[in-house]
DNA sequence: TCTTGAAGCTCTAGTGACTAGAGCAATTAC
DNA sequence: GTAATTGCTCTAGTCACTAGAGCTTCAAGA
């Protein structure tokens, strides 16, 4: 049996972290000791380890509840667990191309920078007037 | 003189917003009409303008509390602006890194699996058991 | 001038995914 | 046996908004 530390050590969340998950229902209420202590098996090992990475890859929450209501039915076709990693790997791809325009974006403006004082700063002209802009972003 | 919704249509910033910036002291509060409702001048416009800006740019709230200080005495040097500017740069730089390798171990994840059932999906075998990570990420 | 509907007001509470802190109780190592 | 560490519950805070209730003001048409 481990204790909430251990499990915490094992898996990376932290101890506040996986009292919350509990809360939310993503894990179960585990067994206590008899001084009203977390006991936790293997098997809670693994669900934590599990939402762990689900939660490194950037699904959300909910999104792993789904996928943790379908890990209890191996027999169900696996479509669904199919969408919800497509899904989050188009939002993954969205972000990624939103923050590279912001990247392009910020290069200009940081390093345009050649003033001396903030009156003729680059970074706060480009901020103060969109039209110095090289394209749309936001 | 521009009523909020004015103000709204114009910076493409919704109408809470404003107030809320205007809770937070990121704009100053603005004359009143008679019947208590804002009005704001052109200066306004520009200073929410510049904030959405920022904010498209991923700027945090604080970051621009300082910017705006910082246009405030155009006569300081502008280093302080060009870190801000530059922390951002990085701080962009690290979280398109961090996507790409979840993009990386999502594709992974997301075209292996040919299984008909949960059982035997991959991608719930996979966020199951971190060692059929192609690499480290999270 | 009157009316009506849109827009505005304040205030409180909710979002997501935690994180921090207070004030205790239990456990563990020496 | 005692001291340090770990654990417990509970409340509140984070960030940057967003939603809703319940009310008032404004602007345009009849």
């Amino acid at each position: 049996m481990f204790s909430i530390g251990d499990l915490s050590r094992r898996t990376g969340v932290k101890v506040p972290t996986i009292r919350y998950y509990e809360q939310m229902g993503l894990v179960a209420a585990p067994e206590r000791s008899e001084g009203n202590q977390r006991r936790y098996s293997r098997q809670e090992l693994e669900r934590l380890a599990f939402i762990r990475h689900a939660r490194d890859l950037g699904f959300a929450v909910e999104d792993i509840r789904a996928l943790i209501e379908l890990s209890f039915h191996p027999e169900q076709p696996c479509g669904h667990a199919d969408k919800i990693a497509q899904e989050q790997l188009i939002s993954v791809r969205e972000k990624i191309a939103q923050l590279k325009r912001l990247e392009t974006e910020l290069e200009r403006i940081a390093s345009c920078c050649d003033g001396k004082t903030v009156g003729d700063c680059y970074v706060i002209r480009a901020l103060s007037d969109h039209a110095l802009c090289a394209d749309e972003h936001g």
